[in-house]
DNA sequence: TCCTAATGCTACGATTTTCGTAGCGCAAGG
DNA sequence: CCTTGCGCTACGAAAATCGTAGCATTAGGA
């Protein structure tokens, strides 16, 4: 592991983009759904939930999503209090969004349930 | 009600765009977070959790979407056996779609914890 | 020390997705 | 007939995402 989060005196350069836009309106869940609803996100906290990964390794283990991508969904998680930068060993899930696990698990139950359904429909 | 989906002639018009481009690399989990991790379709879910809605309906319960997205949306849920067109009463979850309920409900109690954790940390 | 390898992260142009609005054809109500 | 509301589509503009190249830094070895 390269690059320990010394103080490097980067940051400040919030990246192109950033809006909010979201469908937010009201209700916690709402901002849940807006917030889980971007692309990779979901598949983010999933590649997280078994140990800490690094940069490289989280964008190995998408597919090779664009680092830029990448580095702004995990600046919009640790905003969340999602991830965090667990200096040494790469990102980490917070607590709390260890506590989003259950249902990321019954997801995933629910995708095996898709899939045959979706397998043998004929 | 108007506009039944009587045998009218057009469709076959499949929208542009419609690509695969899913990180769906192996297992169903994969696909399941490619699928919902698309902007809209989760609250699109959430939405039709209680009763089926109609176009316009759940265009207005989104917030507005636009149609466009929202047409592209729900045919890639149909594709996917999620919702079904229950003639006369609009959109509806399929028996597929509603055994996924238990994840989004967990995920709407995740929330609560998630804006209360986050709303007091000062 | 100098070199190599690997890391976190940014820049930038190209591609794809999403948005916003206007509007069509149709069915029901008056 | 005329109005209203519906499902849905078209199309140009805006925004998100992609893909790749590359910088700065650090660790380890020769």
């Amino acid at each position: 592991m390269a690059r320990r989060p010394s103080p490097s005196p980067r940051a400040a350069a919030p990246l192109p983009g950033r809006r909010v836009r979201g469908s937010a309106t009201g209700r916690p869940v709402m901002a849940a759904l807006d917030l889980l609803g971007r692309r990779w996100t979901l598949r983010i906290l999933w590649e997280l939930r078994a140990a800490p990964l690094t940069f490289r390794a989280l964008q190995a283990a998408c597919g090779g999503v664009s680092p830029s991508v990448l580095q702004q969904r995990l600046g919009e998680l640790a905003e969340a209090g999602l991830v965090g930068h667990d200096g040494g060993s790469g990102y980490a899930l917070t607590p709390l969004a260890r506590r989003l696990m259950p249902a990321l698990l019954a997801l995933e139950g629910w995708a095996a349930e898709w899939a045959a359904a979706l397998g043998r429909p004929r």
